[in-house]
RNA sequence: GCACCCGUAGCUCAGCUGGAUAGAGCGCUGCCCUCCGAAGGCAGAGGCCAGGGGUUCGAAUCCCUUCGGGUGCGCCA
């Protein structure tokens, strides 16, 4: 029940019904107003701005905006549900509800376990996320992305998309050889060798000792005496598996997974590979050609070398540069790795696709963005949501991060010190591309200025109050189809009202939210939600009357119990989008 | 030099795809703690939304431009 959506809905009726009647002219785009909360609450309960979204196509019938409004509100007036219709400012048209409204709206709370999910509709979407290079554990930045991906999948989800979670392991190129160069010198070791200092340009890391040791199990000593050539591709398979179990566990405590796991490595090969195919299939269209291209302004490589190169047109498409596809070594750039890569999932019926990457390689979303439009036809819309860098604090301070001083901070260590939820829960509010503190000691506070804490609580208290009402009535029912029997009109209090009308905007959040991929809005949601919550509990101490229990008042009791257990319930749900849990307590 | 992101209270940040008088936390000031959970509460001060143009009924939000930060800039992944 979205009771924003509902009147979006009507109000189009009526517009329509204007339409129908000659008075607004035809072909009138009702997607274009909102209804919404006002911001002064003192205005009304919804607030629609349609007349004078509408007011140039009225201009002939009806003058200036205020006369629809006029018209508008006529029609709004007799809606069931509403109570009174003002015309303010410029057009605006306030709408006051009938209580019973917000009333329904908690009854279908505490009914409905899927309040808030939205209607199944639309295509298939892809979230891509993640995608570590598994070449070693995963830092901070990656926790970032993981969590945003995770949360926004969710969230694409719950709005009533099909969505499928996608992680692709760049398990080809040269960064998977060093891995495997790495992970063969631990092997060495385990065999009992001295390998000393670990050469420059390989990765250093204590994790590789296990995959020496798993290596000397698996080979014994046989592999020794062969040539790299010989080896490589076996030690580099075990050490890609090793790292993506790792890759994988550590996700597990986040309580992230992935449907599907994508190799890179599947797309090359022979003539016949997914990337040669993709470049012919675009070779054959025309959008690919042998040319030169511009050496880069200002600071020239210093390997630059002006060659005749495998083209792509991306400029056709809206990129600043053509970009080339095949290396000077003959080998496919990383570029064209993920034109077939998303080719594949244009194949695989997915013509709605997001992508989560660090900000470092917002250089790449324009081409990425092309290649998607070329290999669909147009058909397939990529969106790129950048995470921006995490800033790692304690106290204030910043936590030096260092891989050479041995000081890298992995993103398990992380989780494992402040855990699942604070970590989930403070990267998700900020915006995506906003840079980020993480504070290791603020998300532990248990005060009003950790986010974590402050919406947790919100959800352990009002769990406390259906305790508490317990205690006081033991013979009270507290399932959801009880209390959505309970006299609900006997809220009458400013501060009860203004928490079911918070309620009441938990559908319309969670499908603007999902929409413009933010999943923050949520956090932040939930947060004026507690806000609103602990500030109405805090008045009941200077007011005992606005109390939840009170043994004397047992009707108003139950009434304001089904107030209560409907927030928690929509707390409950938004921190699942979150992927952080709801604690019946805290003590 | 070019592209993308960002610039909102002293600080850290929201601002619901263009709406009404600009929001929160911290910090600051002043009151308040026998009482459902005071790991606090209430109230107040604090703003030319970086600057300047434009678009329209209406701009923090969209366009142009200047300034100031961040990230990138054949074939790395």
């Amino acid at each position: 029940m979205n009771i924003f959506a509902d009147f979006q809905a009507r109000v189009a009726d009526a517009l329509r019904a204007m339409v129908g009647q000659g008075r607004l002219p035809q072909n009138l785009d009702l997607t274009r107003f909102v209804v919404e909360p006002p911001r002064d609450p003192s205005h009304g309960d919804l607030a629609t701005n349609a007349a004078m979204v509408y007011a140039r196509e009225a201009k002939e019938h009806f003058g200036n905006p205020r006369a629809l409004a006029a018209a508008l509100a006529e029609a709004i007036g007799a809606m069931p549900g509403v109570t009174a219709v003002e015309i303010a400012g410029p057009g605006f048209i306030n709408i006051r509800l009938d209580p019973a409204m917000f009333a329904d709206v908690l009854r279908a709370v505490l009914t409905d376990p899927s309040f808030g999910r939205g209607q199944a509709s639309g295509g298939k979407v892809n979230v891509e996320y993640v995608s570590a290079n598994p070449t070693g554990p995963m830092h901070v930045g990656h926790g970032r992305g993981a969590v945003f991906g995770d949360a926004l999948a969710n969230l694409i989800a719950f709005s009533g998309r099909d969505v499928t979670r996608e992680y692709y392991i760049n398990d080809a190129g040269v960064q998977v050889d060093v891995l495997a160069r790495s992970a063969f010198l631990r092997y060495r070791e385990a065999l009992g060798e001295t390998i000393g200092e670990i050469p420059e340009g390989l990765y250093p890391g204590d994790y590789l000792k296990p995959v020496g040791e798993k290596l000397k199990q698996q080979f014994g000593d046989t592999l020794l005496g062969k040539p790299e050539s010989e080896w490589l591709p076996q030690v580099r398979q075990a050490a890609i598996d090793a790292m993506m179990d790792m890759i994988r566990t550590d996700l597990a405590a986040m309580n992230i997974s992935h449907e599907v796991f994508f190799s890179e490595r599947t797309l090359h090969g022979g003539a016949d590979s997914p990337i040669a195919k993709a470049v012919a299939d675009l070779r054959a269209r025309g959008l690919i050609y042998e040319g030169r291209l511009p050496p880069p302004k200002g600071q020239l490589p210093d390997d630059w070398e002006d060659r005749e190169q495998t083209l792509f047109r991306a400029t056709e498409f809206g990129d600043d540069v053509d970009r080339p596809l095949v290396k000077s070594d003959g080998a496919y750039t990383y570029f064209a790795a993920d034109i077939a890569y998303h080719k594949s999932k244009v194949d695989r019926g997915f013509l709605d696709m997001i992508d989560v990457w660090g900000a470092d390689h917002g250089g790449y979303v324009k081409r990425m963005q092309a290649a998607v439009k070329a290999v669909s036809q147009g058909k397939a819309a990529l969106d790129v949501r950048l995470c921006q860098l995490v800033k790692l604090m304690r106290d204030g301070q910043p936590v030096t991060m260092s891989k050479r001083a041995g000081t890298f901070v992995t993103l398990r260590e992380v989780v494992d010190e402040v855990g699942v939820d604070a970590v989930r829960f403070m990267m998700l509010f900020r915006k995506n591309d906003a840079p980020l503190e993480f504070d290791l000691a603020k998300v532990l506070e248990q005060s009003k200025d950790n986010p974590v804490f402050y919406v947790q609580y919100a959800h352990a208290r009002g769990s406390s109050v259906l305790r508490q009402a317990k205690a006081a009535f033991p013979d009270l029912a507290l399932e959801g189809a009880a209390l959505a029997q309970a006299p609900l009109a006997l809220l009458q209090d400013e501060g009860e009202q203004g928490l079911m009308r918070l309620i009441a905007q938990f559908p319309r959040q969670v499908e603007a939210a999902a929409a413009a991929h933010e999943p923050h809005r949520i956090a932040f949601y939930l947060h004026d939600l507690a806000s609103a919550f602990h500030s109405h509990w805090n008045s009941g101490k200077d007011k005992p009357q606005l109390r939840f229990v009170n043994e004397e008042t047992r009707d108003l009791t139950i009434a304001r119990v089904a107030l209560v257990a409907s927030l928690t319930r929509v707390i409950a749900a938004g921190l699942a989008l979150l992927g952080v849990s709801a604690p019946q307590e805290m003590r």
